[in-house]
DNA sequence: CGAGGGGTTGACGCCGATCAAAGCTGGTGG
DNA sequence: CCACCAGCTTTGATCGGCGTCAACCCCTCG
């Protein structure tokens, strides 16, 4: 719950180069899938892409920057921080899902800080830019809905699993959550920081530490490599049913 | 927590009438807002109204009927219901929303089941019929896009303020929400059960009841007229803050 | 080597879940 | 019209989970 947000800030971000969208490697997991190789000719505004460390505050709260971003690759979280400095993180992303859709709708700011958790490589996308391949494509139209519709349901499930039940059911669920959506092909996690934890499921830093301590010691989770855990899923959603 | 989702189903809501999209006179709240008049000249399938009454079920999570909904007048809750009976609202939603657009967005089935909390009106509009509006009147799209939007900023809203802090808190960050969004013209808003209350916050419905109780002989919520309430927006806000 | 940050563990007290019982209200049928 | 009942709300008593405070460990970095 401590206030950690001006650990770092995003100055340290470097440029990678301009972004090629029409030659992307992984477009068909972006915003402009599907889009034609020559949509992205004559842009009013490029597209940049850059690497963040972690920690890097990527936008903050109720600023205003005129841009998108588009993950590539890393974790990103989206958070609420209070004024008495309570920190409530909302969403947790990865790669292919963009973040800073609510400009499009209008929205004078930005309604989350988003912070980097890994190092994370982003497409910086202007939001005149976006607004001109929509006016040209309609598809992309559909995919922001997507996008959106993607979060919304994301956002439920953080409503129903992770903020709903018993400190160990939360935990539980949230590394469930980490198994589904973030693992690496061996399986494997990146077990956030306690306080990422803790703010993720709204409970206490030392309460998430006694239950990744307990789950360790009976083995539901266990260490791949450095930083890197596995976890027993079947056992895991036991807990999440019956305490 | 007990299994109320049986108690009423939605085969009494009665018919009012063919909608006339073009005529609606609340259609700037709606999802057609400035589409032309002549836009619902030629549908494929009719748009038609229904009345339901307070705890119809609309529709049910993971199952599959070919309509969303718009809300003309009334509350509608968006609930997950676990197997083991629990009972969790995710969203309460008011005039002007929509519900069921996740089958937009190619989902087979609906994601929660909607139960009308007040009488509520509905226009229930085909999926195909949507398709059809959004092919002649890339428009729609938009809207679409802006009610998930929308949505998604009241399910975040919904972890910051309802799930995050003490009972005391989540309960008067719940009648602030009732005041802002579904007071009426003089202010009051009806009070929902304590057992909505409860599942609203993931609180016990003995809790909720003692904090309502207490908030009432504090004068922080007072009758206005028989289950219409007003409260006191002040002093609820500071108890957000400080417990 | 010392300082600092994150993680773990322990002790304690309180909030809130749970169980239980008693008002209250509206609906039903005698 | 009243008795009765069912469902909801309120209130009380109890107890356990978890928030809080504090100490300690480990690791990294200056």
């Amino acid at each position: 719950m401590t206030n950690d947000s001006a650990q770092a800030l995003c100055t340290n971000a470097k440029w990678i180069g301009r972004a090629h969208c029409g030659k992307c490697h992984i477009r068909q997991l972006m915003l402009f899938s599907d889009l034609p190789e020559n949509a992205f000719d004559h842009l009013l505004q490029p597209i940049d892409q850059f690497t963040y460390p972690p920690g890097s505050v990527i936008y903050q709260a109720d600023t205003h920057k005129p841009f998108i971003y588009s993950i590539r690759r890393g974790m990103v979280k989206l958070a609420h921080l209070a004024q008495d400095g309570s920190n409530r993180i909302v969403r947790l992303l990865g790669p292919g899902a963009a973040v800073g859709l609510e400009l499009l709708d209008g929205a004078e700011n930005y309604h989350h800080t988003a912070i980097a958790i890994t190092e994370v490589d982003l497409c910086k996308i202007p939001v005149p830019t976006i607004r001109q391949l929509e006016d040209n494509h309609p598809a992309l139209c559909m995919h922001v809905g997507r996008q959106l519709q993607e979060q919304l349901n994301l956002a439920d499930q953080w409503i129903v699993a992770l903020s709903t039940g018993t400190a160990r059911q939360r935990v539980a669920q949230l590394l469930l959550v980490l198994d589904e959506f973030f693992a690496d092909e061996n399986d494997a996690f990146i077990l956030l920081s306690r306080e990422d934890m803790a703010a993720m499921t709204g409970i206490a830093v030392e309460t998430v530490s006694r239950m990744i301590a307990d789950f360790k010691r009976q083995k539901l989770l266990y260490r791949h490599r450095e930083n890197y855990y596995m976890c027993n899923v079947a056992a895991l959603e036991q807990i999440t049913r019956l305490d």
